[in-house]
DNA sequence: TATTTTTTCGTGTGCGAACACGAAAATAGT
DNA sequence: ACTATTTTCGTGTTCGCACACGAAAAAATA
């Protein structure tokens, strides 16, 4: 089962050959000063003719350090899509647990910008070697950076993106064409005079920016790519007005004879919901976001047609990846990464339910 | 950046604890015997109460070893799929180098099983610790794996599946699910009384397994999942035949009107190669499989409308960790392993086409 | 009981790199 | 020329684990 010795170039190597010490390699390995400029010379040069790389499990077993990163994303108990968020958490610990790399989690209200920025400071208090948070709030988002930046702690994003700062790398999907999908997928059932309709529901009267940007997209798409006439309308539905759903889903049934329904969040099993209790002889194309459990669920009831997923858990895993790279590994990421755009049926959606490892032997 | 010292177990901890030397521990642990009975049953359990996981790095280290992975694929000079396949071996390699493993790739003529059985003796000449291979032909595959079986060499496989051998793990896609996607995309589109057609488009006159299976799932859905009535031709395509694939097209295209084609391999841009070329007016939908760069290509000018992927990158990489798992962190993966059934379309593609890493700092 | 054999166990060294300590060499000061 | 100081560099220890060697303890034999 096993092979043949290493002959990896090792420090000592280079030493012997530049007829120098280990000590010597490396206080020029690391500049740390106290080397004949001569022999500085003399080691960088073998150093790059024998292409060294350092050894990075004897390097980090040296060390005798851990590194913490801190994750720092919305309560999962307000938003189930962050539940997911630790799967990705799990394999990232589970890839990287080996060089002593640890995550802790902490949370906050994402409709609460004060909680924000209460939460920042207790992400500091931990004394993080990286941070991966989800800048959700422009403003303070960008204020917390700055902090980083200032305190030289590397930081990733994920999700919602954040212009004018200097992440190692974020991840997320590309809003405007998971858009053009959506209104793709909906081309090829579509009827000339068809009606759509826009189902904007909230957990308030705001509209975020990611949602307004799926919207666009999702226009877009149809306006440029059919032949047809179809018209599109859009609703709010504002979920803290008690008489909401229900209302508006009234209305938008009886008063007009829509063929397809687009909700640009995760929302779309409150849609489901309504028209699963209604028993409606009539089909309606319903797409929507992310693979809540209840979402799933509709989905396999034939309720919903398409979900469109982040892939929050891939998210998770390369935003700290990223940083585990960077700290530990000296290596850069891409600072913008799209993650896939993944389509979902109820016949390829058991495929995105990723099993657990099984145990150890 | 770095943080507070580690305090992970190690051996000396638990021989601490159970007034033994380390050696002894070391002992029990691999049971290289010479335990008196009572104290290994005092280490065992102390092992189990302070949760003991060695340190994989010291491990590595201290072992000297090197494993080698050798891949056994299809030549991709003859099958453009196979490309694919190496940025998935190195993926893992990135993983995977610091704890000494190295990878070897030998191809055989996927259309040869007499090349198949002399590559595997080279396979055996490289001495692996490990071996992913493709099993496309069952018998000489299985003798393979036997013989693997009495080496005590694990292997892993992916794409094919093979029945009733010892792999460690197998990654693939269920072909008939497949199948059940590529009818439930064309539901949409469909009107009754229209017509499809599945084309297997092949090298020679064998149908495979693989594809039988992709068209039995694709029929059965139909069959099954569709209120109006609809007809569905089947025509093979052999491409040996020099007057093919010209001739079933033509005649296809001028006795029929088809509103769908379904082509259960990667060979769908032969297909629309055939429509780019003739300019007509109407649309036929086609469904293809697989993101080779003349069907990426098609699918861009409209041509193709869906794709199915089988992320043969991601199968390699997790074909390979799932002997490195194995063999050095003595983990177990599930023995069957279905990978995602991708959807991809012109406006998703390009997220599905995976950045290079930048370059080290 | 003395001696041999077998079982049981402790110690020491090395893997490759990090870093502390102190020695030798080079330079400065008297 | 002889210290004193600074610059330059070599050695030794540590990280956690694997494994060889040999010592102590126990059991078997004389």
């Amino acid at each position: 089962m096993e092979k043949d010795e290493l002959k990896s170039i090792r420090i000592k190597d280079i030493a012997e050959k530049c007829g120098v010490s280990v000590g010597t390699v490396d206080r020029v390995l690391y500049d740390r000063g106290g080397v004949k400029a001569t022999t500085k010379e003399k080691v960088l040069k073998t150093l790059k003719e024998m292409n060294y790389t350092p050894n990075m499990l004897a390097k980090t077993l040296a060390l005798k350090k851990s590194f913490k990163i801190v994750t720092f994303i919305p309560d999962p108990e307000k938003n189930e899509y962050w539940k997911k968020f630790h799967t990705g958490v799990d394999h990232a610990l589970a890839d990287m647990k080996n060089f002593n790399m640890t995550v802790e989690t902490l949370t906050f209200d994402m409709y609460d910008e004060d909680d924000f920025n209460r939460k920042t400071k207790k992400v500091l208090e931990l004394n993080p070697s990286g941070v991966v948070f989800i800048p959700v709030f422009k403003k303070s988002a960008t204020e917390f950076s700055k902090k980083l930046d200032e305190l030289k702690i590397p930081y990733s994003f994920m999700d919602t993106y954040l212009q004018g700062v200097n992440q190692v790398a974020y991840f997320g999907q590309d809003a405007e064409k998971s858009g053009f999908v959506a209104g793709k997928l909906l081309k090829y059932s579509l009827k000339d005079n068809d009606k759509v309709a826009i189902l904007k529901v909230t957990e308030n009267d705001y509209v975020s920016r990611l949602i307004r940007t799926r919207v666009e997209g999702f226009r877009k798409f149809l306006n440029s790519n059919i032949d047809m006439k179809i018209t599109i309308d859009e609703y709010l539905i504002d979920l803290s007005q008690n008489d909401e759903p229900e209302k508006t889903l009234n209305e938008i049934s009886q008063k007009n004879n829509y063929t397809a329904f687009f909700i640009p969040n995760s929302r779309g099993f409150i849609v489901a919901d309504y028209f699963a209790g209604k028993n409606f002889d009539k089909h309606f194309i319903i797409i929507g976001y992310d693979l809540l459990d209840k979402n799933v669920r509709y989905l396999k009831e034939d309720y919903i047609d398409f979900l469109i997923s982040q892939k929050p858990e891939e998210q998770a895993y390369n935003a700290i990846k990223s940083l585990f790279d960077f700290i530990l590994m000296n290596k850069k990421s891409h600072k913008i990464n799209y993650t896939p755009i993944d389509i979902i049926i109820k016949e390829n959606i058991d495929f995105y339910k990723k099993p657990v490892k099984p145990e150890n032997l």
